[in-house]
DNA sequence: CCCGATTCCTGTAGGC
DNA sequence: TGCCTACAGGAATCGG
């Protein structure tokens, strides 16, 4: 499921191969995302060049050299594969990228999303914003996401606090498994009201919040079933797992079994003996 | 503003 | 073995 790391090593993998070279061809052979492929947006990124490749939250920003952008979302099952030119098309392979360089190396950017959950929209050079990203909390490895900000926050707020954790109006790219991992770290039960949570735990928990998504954007991510790098490899942070997808089974840290219940209509996994 | 529920989608795992 | 159902979940949207 990509989350912030998953879209950050999808980032980096692309970078390569998509960095200061043209757009020479673009197929799309499915509209139907999450929102539709807008008509012509092949025809907007033909013979552009991209200028850069930039993450806000789980979405990629790709800056032309024209001023348009390309923002992509990978939604829960989209990858983004560096493939072969010429390779055949498979099922759920909705829309194609045949970048160039100028030294003529060629490079096929392959968007494969079977649940269509995902995005790849253009938005315009001249507009400012986008409605996608306009309400977005701060980025995790910002200054302005700390402990006192999310203390601040979640003062009166009764909703739990993973489901305040994974609100992206609080702080960009913690989903469903990170949520889950970070409270663990911090020694906090998801259940927990938001408001209800100390200044010193949330203190711990934007710590832990980077440590857990550095920690699995240096391991390239987390493959459960459906994510792989821009290289088609796994991610391998699933192994650094502590609570998610484990219950009954021993917490690592003091061998509690670990429990699980549906929270914001949510798997929430937790240990019931280190979080309290 | 806040919060919980619903919706989109398809592959897969688990139960019987 | 095969069928059926539940589940996976990011994020927009809606109702209270």
């Amino acid at each position: 499921m990509p989350e912030l790391p998953e879209v950050e090593t999808t980032r980096r993998g692309l970078a390569p191969h998509i960095l200061g070279r043209r757009i020479a061809e673009v197929i799309v052979r499915d509209t139907r995302l999450r929102q539709p492929v807008p008509a012509g947006f092949a025809q907007a990124l033909r013979g552009r060049r991209v200028v850069d490749a930039q993450r806000r939250a789980k979405y990629l920003v790709l800056q032309l050299d024209n001023g348009d952008r390309v923002l992509a979302h990978l939604g829960m099952s989209g990858r983004l594969l560096v493939v072969e030119p010429g390779l055949a098309p498979r099922a759920h392979d909705h829309i194609d990228l045949l970048m160039e360089a100028d030294d003529g190396a060629r490079a096929l950017i392959r968007y494969h999303d079977p649940r269509r959950f995902g995005a790849m929209l253009l938005w315009p050079a001249g507009e400012a914003g986008h409605p996608l990203l306009d309400h977005l909390g701060p980025e995790p490895f910002s200054e302005a996401f700390s402990g006192e900000y999310l203390y601040a926050l979640s003062r009166g707020r009764k909703a739990a606090v993973k489901v305040f954790l994974m609100d992206g109006r609080v702080v960009v790219g913690a989903g469903n498994i990170y949520a889950s991992e970070s409270l663990h770290r911090a020694g906090i039960r998801p259940s927990r009201a938001a408001g209800s949570v100390t200044r010193p735990a949330y203190l711990r928990l934007a710590a832990a919040v980077r440590e857990v998504l550095a920690e699995a954007i240096e391991q390239g991510g987390t493959t459960l079933r459906d994510y792989a790098g821009a290289d088609g490899q796994a991610g391998y942070f699933a192994q650094d797992l502590r609570v998610y997808g484990r219950e009954g089974e021993p917490c690592r840290a003091c061998a509690t079994p670990i429990r699980q219940a549906v929270l914001g209509q949510r798997a929430t996994y937790w240990c019931p003996s280190c979080q309290r």
